[in-house]
Order: C-alpha cells, then structure tokens, then sequence
DNA sequence: CCTTGACCGTTTTTACCGAATCGGTCAACT
DNA sequence: AGTTGACCGATTCGGTAAAAACGGTCAAGG
C-alpha cells in the first residue's frame, strides 16, 4: 500500500464517492480524475486500469473493515463466543455501508466488474478461511457446543448475515428497530445455541485470537503482494 | 373462490408453470390461453384482466401456503413456541418455491406488476397482523419471555426469513446442508432465545392457535371478499 | 522528469424504422 | 348462452446507423 502518493488518496476518495453514488459502470475515469483535480492521463500514472481502482477500493475497503471488526471483537465483553463475533461484525459492518454492499456483491455497486473472470473477490476468498473452516475451528476448541452442528451453523449465520445486510433495501425504512439493539438480540442468540455453559475458555479465546489474526493476516499479505506488483508494473 | 369453473382452474394451471418458468412479464395471455386449451376470449371470459390472473394466482399460493403452514405447526412436537411456528413456515416454504419466490417480491417472476400501485401484497397485508404485532400477542401470552424486546426479535426473524429465501439463489448450491436441519438449527435458535424456561405453556398454544387462525381467516376474508367482487363484476 | 489533453479504437447510447406482439374488445358464429 | 378469433391501439422488438462516451495511449509542452 502506497500512502504516500497523495495522488492515488485522492483518487481513491473521490472514487469512492462516485461509485458509491452512481456505481461502477457509471463512474468514468475522466469523472473520477476530474473529482480528483488531476487528468485523465494522471489517472493512469496512479493505476493501470479502472479495474484496478475499483479492486484498490475494495481491498482497502475490506482492510478497514477488518481492522474495525477485530477492535470490536476483541473490545466485546464476551469476547472468545460466536456471539461476540457475530455482533463484532455487524457493528463493523454498520459504520461501513459499502462494506455491506460489496458482501452482498451488489450488482448496481459493483456492475461489470462482478462478472470479471478472476476478480478480486475470487482471489481473496482463496486464501481466506470459510465461515463453515472457521467455526469448525472454534468448535474444537471449545468455542462451540460439541452437539452442534458446525456446517449448519455456518450456513444459518450466513443466512443471517446476507438477510441483514440486504433487508434494508426491501423493506420501508420505518420502524426498524435501533442496530445495536438487533446485534445484541443476534449475538445473545448465537450464543444461547452456540456457546457452552462453561462460557468462552481460554482456548476458546486463543483459538479465535488466532482465526481473527488468521483473517487479518491473509488480508494483508494479498495487500502487500499487490502493492508489490503494481510497483514492479511500474 | 370459484373452484366450480374447471376454465378458470386450467388457466391459473396453465399459467402457474408458464410464469414460474417465464415471468409475469414474458407470460402473454395468449400462451397462457393455449396452454390451457381455449381461446383468448375464453380468457376474458374467466379473468377480468391479466392482472387479475397474477392476482388470483399469488393469492391461491398463499392460501396453500398459509394451509401448509398451519397444519406443519399444528403437528409440531414443540406447538405453541415460535420456534416451532417458524420451523413449520420454513418447511412450509421449503414445500413452495413458488412462495418463497413471492414472498421475496422476485422481480423476475412479478416483473411489472410489483410496480403496480395498490397491488395484491398491499392489500394483503392490510388486513393481516403485522410480525412485531404477532410477536406481541405472543409475549403476552407467555410464549415469549417477557425480558425480550418483542419488536427486536420480529426484526430478526424478518432478517433470517429473508435471508433464507433470498440466499439459495446467491451462493453455489454446493455445499449446503439439508434444508431439515438447517430449520431445525434455526427453530430452536428462536427457543433458546425466545422461549420461557417453563416450556409452551396452554396459553401459549391457545394464543397461536388464535393467531394461526386469525391469519387464516384474514386471508380466507380477502379471498372470499374477491371472489364476490369478481363474480359481481360479471 | 512529470503532467497533460488531444487522439485512438472500441463500446454504449440514441434515434428511428417497420414488424411483431402485447393486453384487451366485440361482432359473428356455434 | 357460450365461445371464438379477427381486430384495435399501444407497446415492444429487432435491426441499423449515427453520435456520443468510454477506457486507454502518447507526442507534445511545461
């Protein structure tokens, strides 16, 4: 990751704004550059493509969100249970709305670039573990009840998530209750089906320590790599 | 409901697979007509426009649905607890695709009449209790703890709903667990959550009966309502 | 050097056409 | 009385072509 160039920020910022307004395919790179202050032609000294901008965004998109996830679960209270994840993530996921639409692969978002063969999203999903790998994880460690069913676990929190960060496009904005109240309610419910009695162990704790450092990690590491070959494009 | 009428019942037959497969938009009424065997005006002779006949389609998957619903809760070894009234509705769905597809306003299967004002869900929906409202009555009764926050819990379960009719075509289909137990998880997830320690008690159960019934009769009211308007326009 | 905007080839949009098809009607026929 | 299909005006479709806008490049200028 490139910080320095004040050029590529400012690119990115007004990039982000458009494409979070108009989406992908609606964003020009003479928009974005002009948003910027700077040409057309300056746009590509900052990045070879407008696909590369667009995965940029993303990825620092994710990071931000991961950084902001890993606070807030290491914060919680219950730190160490499903719950305590769960809620973590979808505080994480509250404060940044485009991080809910690109997890949901918004198609007005994302436009062509969600077809692109070999995207971004594909390539990161490689190194990264699954919701069902993460949880069976956890259950070995005592995170998770040992009579549960980890592989439907997962798929009933992705059925969670993917409704919550979808829902609020279907329904009328009216009476929704607050957020935090409806992470609460979540997390405490995963927990009552989740969590042993004997509450998040010790090992409990590690084990997700490391899964979370894991993510994070994975992350960073496909950051730099790219950082490291855009440069060497260079 | 004019079941009486086998011109009206080859219609909606013929008209359920045409716009399960094609959509609303791509279903003409003359296909619909020829798959059933009759002429065009025969069409008009049985519905008063193709509105109509979406109408009446949506509303007769709904009762079925509704039918489903109730006698899969009724049966259900933990009856009077939510978890067990969801766990029938998503069996109950698992049964209709159809409904789930209705259910999540798929626009590819309602195409333009969604955008219809004063469509069929609008009108539907005004007669029937509202989930925070269901949930309420339900707390009262005690089939709900009372710590709850019941407008909290109807939330989510809308979130989940949703998230479960919506997710099947989002993911690859591999790789996801039975849909029993996935129900199953989901059902006592809400009991772990939602469920007083003493069990359903009777007046839990009486109290959704009510509600099931309730439901029933609003629904059956519309219909029927319908039907006379129908046949007076004649 | 670094930056620019005119320029390139391609894709997308717009406009337009007649033909086809649409939902809906009704005089004619069985 | 019950049913039909030709018919209506409106909408959509498929094809075409001109115009606009696009992503990306690079000689020229600062």
């Amino acid at each position: 990751m490139n910080d320095a160039d004040p050029r590529e920020a400012r690119l990115l910022a007004a990039a982000e704004t458009l494409v979070l307004r108009h989406g992908y395919d609606k964003t020009s790179v003479a928009e974005v550059a002009r948003a910027a202050g700077v040409s057309k032609g300056a746009f590509y000294l900052a990045f070879a493509s407008k696909d590369e901008l667009i995965e940029e965004l993303v990825l620092r998109e994710s990071l931000a969100f991961q950084a902001r996830w890993g606070t807030e679960v290491r914060a919680h209270p219950r730190f160490g249970t499903v719950g305590a994840m769960y809620e973590g993530m979808l505080a994480a996921l509250e404060e940044r709305p485009l991080m809910s639409r690109i997890m949901r692969r918004d198609a007005q978002l994302l436009g062509r670039y969600l077809h692109r063969p070999g995207n971004v999203f594909e390539r990161m999903a490689a190194g990264q573990p699954t919701r069902g790998e993460a949880l069976a994880v956890l259950q070995k460690a005592g995170a998770i009840r040992s009579d549960v069913a980890a592989d439907v676990a997962a798929h009933v929190i992705n059925i969670i998530a993917f409704g919550l960060v979808s829902l609020p496009d279907f329904v009328v904005a009216t009476g929704t209750p607050p957020p935090g109240e409806v992470f609460a309610f979540i997390g405490q419910m995963m927990d009552h089906m989740l969590t042993p009695a004997d509450g998040p162990t010790p090992s409990a704790r590690a084990a997700m320590e490391q899964l979370m450092q894991r993510g994070e990690e994975g992350l960073a590491r496909f950051l730099d790599a790219r950082a490291a070959e855009r440069r060497a494009r260079r």
